[in-house]
DNA sequence: AATGTGTGCAACCGCCTGGAG
DNA sequence: ACTCCAGGCGGTTGCACACAT
């Protein structure tokens, strides 16, 4: 039996104030002031409970209420707020002269939450939504569906989205996720998602293109695009931000890079390891080339120790251990190199898995299929990827895309 | 006109914290 | 050290209203 609350065991009046009530408790705090709240429904007359009290006064009869619509000012500033506090209602009200807690927590679950999510962030991280992420499970089922069904109207065949399987994000204008779809025969399709960084949802449109690839990856790939208009107004992503989705993820910025291969770590097939690091050049705080910071996110059965990071004519190249297991047959596909600016250049990234499509167990073995892997970094900067993939993004065949690139 | 559905918001509920005894 | 209680807080509910069918 659940307690009862004070109103209850008091046989209190609840529910919405009267004008008569109202006019009591602002007569007597307006004359007192707010003393003991206990007491004042007893002093003020009122068949209240202290707290009902409080809460009528703190909320709406306190002369400094500032009433009426948020404006832009204060939406913005509640914005940024909450991306710093989280749910703290009362300290994000603090911040905003009139406004109370229950106000703000009303505007931001009625209006703000919405808005946000309509605009692709998640309104708990305030980060886009990325395809794989735990807080958007049912738009990432939508998209799954969208592009399943997408790709069995243009191939009459029966191909099933796998996992998103990469990331890149400019910051400024797009994030891009891509992935395979397979079928029975483990057949590929590649498929790209561009998204603005915020998105009109209501604008978008999707092509398929058909060619060659002359990675060898599939020669009857198709390319199946998403583009979402860019609303160039829009927030952009952080700077710093550590990039996330399901598998594979980078984020870069001057002189930063940082990935991760956020594969499920209970399947042994899969990799799932994860690297930050500065260069020299452009991070003040890196203080030595042999050392690097390295966040840790993973997980079973694999070591994130590095080694062997060598920063040298402002190239990085380095290659971490995973498991005693693995180590022989994973290790060389982790050398990368890294230019200063913010790009990743490199030969070795050829070998990379890109995807934990590259890997797939067959036998209780762990077999890396890397004619399969989607090599799209291949040696190329960073900034000039993103300008191929957004120029790709509006090409009129795959053959085009892979020229471009390559 | 009647009914169903969605939305915004005021108020409540229950947990937590800190101070008094 | 412990209990009690008031106040603070965030999550949730339920009502009134608007709009759609």
């Amino acid at each position: 039996m659940g307690r009862h609350s004070c109103c209850v065991k008091q046989k209190l009046r609840k529910g919405l104030w009267s004008p008569e009530e109202d006019e009591k408790l602002y007569n007597h705090i307006t004359r007192f002031g707010v003393g003991c709240w206990s007491s004042v429904p007893k002093l003020a007359g009122l068949q209240r409970c202290g707290k009902s009290c409080r809460l009528r006064w703190i909320n709406y009869l306190r002369p400094d209420l500032k009433r009426g619509m948020f404006s832009q000012q204060e939406e913005d500033h509640i914005l940024s707020l909450h991306e710093v506090l989280g749910n703290r209602w009362a300290q994000i009200a603090a911040q905003l002269p009139g406004r109370t807690d229950n106000e703000i927590k009303n505007f931001w679950n009625s209006c703000l939450k919405k808005k946000l999510m309509k605009q692709g962030i998640d309104p708990t991280t305030h980060k886009p939504i990325m395809i794989g992420s735990d807080h958007d499970v049912d738009d990432q089922e939508k998209k799954k569906n969208s592009t399943e069904n997408k790709a069995n109207n243009l191939q009459q065949s029966t191909f099933t989205a796998q996992e998103p399987t990469f990331l890149l994000n400019d910051h400024d204008n797009y994030s891009i996720n891509g992935g395979l779809l397979a079928d029975a025969n483990n057949s590929k399709e590649l498929f790209l998602n561009k998204q603005a960084v915020v998105y009109d949802p209501f604008s978008y449109f999707e092509f398929q293109a058909s060619g060659s690839d002359q990675s060898g990856y599939n020669n009857n790939s198709n390319i199946i695009v998403s583009q979402y208009h860019h609303q160039p107004s829009l927030r952009p992503v952080d700077q710093n931000q550590f990039e996330t989705n399901s598998n594979l993820a980078f984020s870069f910025d001057q002189g930063n890079v940082s990935g991760a291969d956020f594969s499920d770590n209970s399947a042994a097939s899969r990799v799932s390891n994860s690297f930050f690091f500065n260069d020299q050049a452009s991070a003040k705080e890196s203080s030595s080339n042999s050392t690097s910071n390295m966040s840790n996110y993973s997980s079973s059965g694999f070591n994130n120790q590095m080694n062997n990071l060598v920063v040298e004519n402002n190239a990085a190249n380095f290659s971490w251990d995973i498991s005693d297991d693995y180590q022989n047959k994973l290790n060389s596909m982790f050398q990368f190199h890294h230019q200063v600016n913010g790009m990743i250049k490199s030969e070795e990234i050829m070998s990379t898995p890109i995807s934990s499509s590259c890997w797939h167990e067959e036998g209780g073995q762990l077999l890396h299929t890397q004619n399969n892997s989607v090599d799209f970094i291949g040696s190329y900067p960073i900034p000039t990827l993103i300008t191929s993939l957004s120029e790709v993004l509006t090409a009129p065949s795959f053959d085009h895309v892979i020229h471009h690139i390559s």
